[in-house]
DNA sequence: ATTGATTTGTTGAATAGTCAACAAATTGCG
DNA sequence: CGCAATTTGTTGACTATTCAACAAATCAAT
């Protein structure tokens, strides 16, 4: 795990840090790969050691964000919505700037459908259609609603400038989601 | 000029910001080699690709600030006292951890003794005791009274957090010197 | 379409950084 | 003091990064 050679995790931060930036500053088509090696300090074949395209790059990038949150899931497997949804809000609150800008870039609407099916993924067992007050709903129904409800505030949030903070959406997220999921 | 190696570049800032950091937080020297190290995220070998012990790290650092400092007189020699001035507290401003910790630092009278040095020496053309209100003293005497003077004034500056905008203090020092040495 | 300019990937040689291991020096504490 | 633990400085083998140069692809405008 930590065996990674310092040299790799470091330009890979940087590239990474440099795409999230720039990414917020113009539009992911016009950023260019000498852009990228610019604002990381990095040679341009460096990038190329590492991902073959810009496409690439963006792609893992996403790839890592959704992985971590799937590792926090399970971190977080025995805590109520409250605690869980604030793991995951400390979270984005972290990466703020990556979230904000690929939930508002127009170019990364890729994004969010990654996001919502991890949400989804998640949630699967949570959902009980057998009993209780979701008994005789559709499975896939219950996942689709509260999945993209979640998703649509998670994107309000960051939209907003994180109006509230990361503590109370998380609380109230999960007072939503408790009621209806019990 | 511009070519110095990228990784050297970037390993020597990072360095460089470790022990200015690590200073504002303890005493130098308990500061190891490791710690510094760690928190420039770099090999422990490394540094000594660089420096041969800390000490040797330290003067660098010191020597880079001197000369930095010497080469903004060269090219603020037109200026007037408040222009001059000004151009060294943004100087100062921009490096504000390591002009307050450098002057702070029990440590690091040596970088007072190096910085008052410089200013006496860059005063040298400054100052005329062959006529005027300063004709007839000695010149070590007013070079020696008016860097005090200024290397004071600095370190009042530092240690009260900057209570004055660089724009203020750079003009009424100025002003100060204006008035004494014509 | 035909230019000219920019961007893209790729290459090879040179160099800096990493890591692990080592002995010597220094520290700190009972 | 004397011993254990830490820190130091150095080594060698390995790897990542740099840099300059290149041809191919893409772009932009006439």
């Amino acid at each position: 795990m930590s065996k990674v050679d310092r040299r790799i995790a470091k330009s890979q931060e940087a590239i990474k840090n440099a795409v999230t930036e720039l990414m917020s500053e113009k539009n992911f088509d016009d950023i260019t790969i000498q852009d990228i090696a610019d604002r990381a300090n990095v040679n341009r074949g460096t990038i190329y050691l590492h991902y073959t395209d810009k496409y690439d790059l963006l792609d893992k990038m996403i790839e890592e964000h959704i992985n971590n949150l799937r590792e926090l899931c399970r971190s977080a497997s025995e805590m109520t919505f409250q605690e869980g949804n604030y793991v995951w809000f400390e979270y984005f609150e972290r990466h703020y700037l990556f979230f904000s800008t690929m939930l508002a870039s127009k170019g990364a609407p890729y994004f969010r459908s990654r996001f919502l099916d991890l949400i989804i993924e998640e949630y699967k067992a949570e959902v009980d259609v057998t009993k209780g007050k979701n008994g005789g709903f559709n499975e896939d129904v219950i996942l689709q609603f509260f999945g993209s409800a979640i998703v649509g505030a998670v994107e309000w949030w960051f939209k907003n400038g994180m109006p509230l903070p990361a503590r109370v959406i998380a609380e109230q997220t999960g007072a939503l989601l408790d009621r209806n999921l019990e």
